[in-house]
DNA sequence: TATGAATGAGGCTTCATTCAT
DNA sequence: AATGAATGAAGCCTCATTCAT
C-alpha cells in the first residue's frame, strides 16, 4: 500500500484460511523470483509483498528483514540444486560412462535452474557474505564432489583415468561452462549473437564439452565430436 | 637523462584552467569501482561523488544520470579488455603454441580484470540491457574471435587441428572457465574451500585447462599435465 | 439543552485511534491552497507537508505523487462547485425569474470560489490533461446544463424566450463573465484600475450582465439597469 | 548542456555573425513559446536555451534572470495586442456599426493571440505581480478604452445608446467572453465537449455575443441572431 | 496470527545561476 | 560580446522498516 496512491485493488485472498507454512512458501516463491530478477538491492519489498497473497507486514513477521528473506531464498535454491544432485545415481555405471553422465547432468541442471544461476551470481556480487553466514554452508554440495571422487577412484583403479584427474578440479571445470553458459547468455549474445543458444547448438556444445572433459581425463579417449 | 623537468605533456592548457577530461576520467574511475563493488542499484551516487575530486552535480553534468554513468563505465571496461586483447600477438607462433598462448592469456586477463568480471556479471543480472543499448556493442570482441579463427585455420591447414575446432565455441569454452574462475570465487570458496584459489593451484588449473583445450583441439595431443 | 457533552459524532472510532480520512482531508485542504496559490509546478511538496498536520511521507502514502495529489485537489474543487449547483432550486420559479436567478447564482458562486477559479486556470495552462484523465469528468457539470435546458424549454413553451436561446451557449456566456471577473482581476486591475472590483460596482456589473443576458433571451425584455 | 549527458549535438549556428538585437529577438520568441506553454515556474531556462540559436549564458547576459526574461516576454505580448488595437479604426463608422466592429474585432483578436491569452492567465496566477512591476503598465490598453468611450459618446449623443453604456464595463464584458472562449477551452471541452469550438459554432457565438451586447447598449436593438 | 497506518532517512535528479576567461 | 565549465540548493520520490492494535 506504499506508493501507488491508495489503489482500490484490495488484496484478493485465496480461501485457504490461516496456513502459516503455505504463507511462508508463497512469500519465498515470490521473493525468489524477485531477488533472482533484480538482485538484493534491486528487489523491492513492496513489490514482493504486492505479488504475495499476504501483506508486507507478514514478510517482516516471518523473515525479520530483507536480508533474512534473501538468505532463506538463497538457502532454498541451494537446497533445490542439492536435492537434484542427490537424485543422480551413477554408482552402477562404469567410470567413463559415469563421468559422461555427471557432466551432462550438470550441464542440464544448470540450464534448467535459471533462478539458481542468477541468485548465485547475485551472491557472488555480494562476495558470498550471506551464503557464508548461512548455516547451510557446511552441508553444501558435498554430494556432487563425493560422486566425482567415487568415479575418479574407480576410473584410476581400472587404469582408465589419468592420475591427474581430481574431483574438485573437475567440478570446477564442469561447473564453469555449465554455469557460464547460462549466466553470461545476455552479454555473450550481445557480443557474438545468439547462435550458440539455439537448441541444436546447445546440444553440440554439451557434447563437445563432455568429450573435452573425457579427453582430458580418460587415457586414449578420442573426442570424436570434435572431428 | 629521462629525469629532467616534468613531462611536457598537456601543454595546451594554461595551468590554472580546469581539465574537463580529467574530471570525467576521475568520475569514471571511481564509478567503476563503486558499480563493480555494489551493482547498479547498490551503488550510491552520493558515495561516488564523495570519493570523487569533484561534486555530485558534475556527475549529472557529464553523464546525465546514474544509468548514463553506468553505461560509460561498462563501455570503459569492455574497451579495456578489448585493448588488452589487441595487444596479444600470436601471428608468428605455430598453431598449437598460438592456441596455448591464447588460452593462457585469456585466463590471465580475466584473473587480472576483476572489475570487468563484476561489471559483466552485473550487466547479465540486468539482462544485458545497457550493453545492448550501447553503441560499442557492434565493434565488441571481434578481435579475439578473429585471432582464434586465424589460428584454427592455420591449425587445420597443417592437419594439426581437428576439423571440429570452431573459433566461437572455443571462445565460449575458454571464457567460461576464465570467467567463472573469478566470478564465482566467493560461492565456490564457501562451498568447497579456498584451496583452488592459491597461487600455485591457480597455475595448475590454468595448465590443466589449457591442456584440456589442446587435447580436444589438437590431433594426438597428450594432456601431460593431467598425468 | 444543546450545551451538553460534546457532540456524539464520530462515535465509531476509539479516541486514541488515528483517523486516516481526517489526515487525507487535511492534506487535501492544504494542497488545494498551495496549488491554487502557486500552480502545479510552482507548488512545493515540502511546503505543503510543512503546513499539514502530518508528514511529507504521508502525502506520498495517500496520493502517490505530486500529480496524484493535484488530481485529487482538482476533483475536489469541481465536486464542490457541482454540489453548490445542485443546491440551486429554480424549478418553482417562472422562466424569466429562474434564468435571472441562475445567472446571479453563477456569478456569485464564481466570486466565492477563488480556489476553483485558480485551479481551473492552472488546469487550462496544462491543457486540461489532468481533468481529462480523471474519472470525474463524465459526471461533470451536467447539473447546471440540465437546469438551463429545463428553464429554456419552459421559456420557449410559454413564448417568453426567443428560439435561439441555447443552454450550452448560455452557460458559456454566463460562465465567461463570471469566471473572467475573478480570474483576470489582477491584470485587469493593473491595466484599468480596481474600480470595478468594489463591492458596489460588482453588484452593478452583476445586474447589468444579468439584464444583458435577459435582453438577449427574453422577448421584449427591457434592460433597465442599462438606462 | 546541462542534463542530457554531454550530447554530441553541438549548436549549429546560423551564419549571421554578431547581431545582438537578432539574438535578443530570437531568445524572446523562444521564451514566449516556452512561458506560454508551461508557465513561469514550469518553463525551463535550459530548455529555452536549447531551442535558442545561442547559449544559456546569453539569456543571463541580456535578461538578467528568469524573471527578467519573463517580464520582457510579458511586455512583448501586451505590446503586440496594443499594436493590433491601434490598427483598428472605427472613427468613420456610425456608433452601432462601430460598436459591432469593436466587439467582433476583440473576439477575433483574442482567438488569434493564444500566446497572449496564456501569458495573461499565467500572469494572473502570479497575481499580476510582474505586470505591475513593469513600466509598460501606464500606457496599457488605453487605446481600446478610448475607442469605446468615443463610440459610446457618439452613440449617446445621437440617442442611439442607452445612458448606462460605460466604456470600461463594456470592455470588461467584451473581454470576458473573448478571453474565456480561448483561455478555458481545455476544461470547457473536457466538461461539455468540443462542439462549440467548431469553426461554424465559433462564428455563431461571436454573432450572438455581439448581438447581445448591442441589445444591451442600443435602444430598441433586436438581437435577431437569437431568434 | 495478523494488519492498516505511519515514518526517518536517504535516494536520484533538476533547477536557476555564476565563475573565469 | 561571448562562452564552456561549474555549482549550491532544493526538488520529488522511494526505501526498508516499525507502530499500535
Amino acid at each position: 500500500m506504499d506508493g501507488g496512491a491508495q489503489s482500490p485493488a484490495k488484496k484478493r485472498k485465496t480461501s485457504w484460511k490461516k496456513d502459516p507454512e503455505a504463507v511462508k512458501e508463497n512469500i519465498l516463491a515470490i521473493a525468489t523470483e524477485e531477488f533472482a530478477a533484480h538482485g538484493l538491492s534491486g528487489a523491492n519489498i513492496n513489490e514482493i509483498a504486492r505479488k504475495t497473497s499476504t501483506s508486507k507486514r507478514m514478510i517482516y513477521y516471518y523473515f525479520g528483514d530483507k536480508e533474512g528473506l534473501y538468505c532463506k531464498v538463497l538457502e532454498g535454491v541451494y537446497g533445490s540444486l542439492r536435492r537434484s544432485e542427490d537424485l543422480l545415481d551413477v554408482a552402477g555405471l562404469e567410470p567413463v560412462e559415469a563421468l559422461r553422465r555427471l557432466v551432462e547432468a550438470t550441464f542440464d541442471a544448470h540450464a534448467n535452474a535459471p533462478h539458481f544461476i542468477r541468485l548465485v551470481m547475485i551472491e557472488n556480487i555480494h562476495n558470498g557474505d550471506y551464503l557464508r553466514k548461512s548455516d547451510i554452508v557446511p552441508k553444501l554440495n558435498r554430494s556432487i564432489i563425493d560422486k566425482l571422487e567415487e568415479v575418479c577412484a574407480r576410473g584410476k583403479d581400472q587404469r582408465l583415468f589419468r592420475e591427474g584427474a581430481d574431483a574438485l578440479e573437475l567440478h570446477w571445470l564442469i561447473s564453469s561452462f555449465s554455469f557460464y553458459n547460462v549466466s553470461n547468455k545476455a552479454t555473450f549474445s550481445a557480443s557474438f549473437g545468439t547462435s550458440i543458444y539455439s537448441k541444436v547448438h546447445q546440444a553440440i556444445l554439451k557434447k563437445k564439452a563432455t568429450d573435452m572433459i573425457l579427453a582430458a581425463v580418460v587415457n586414449g579417449h578420442e573426442p570424436s565430436s570434435w572431428n
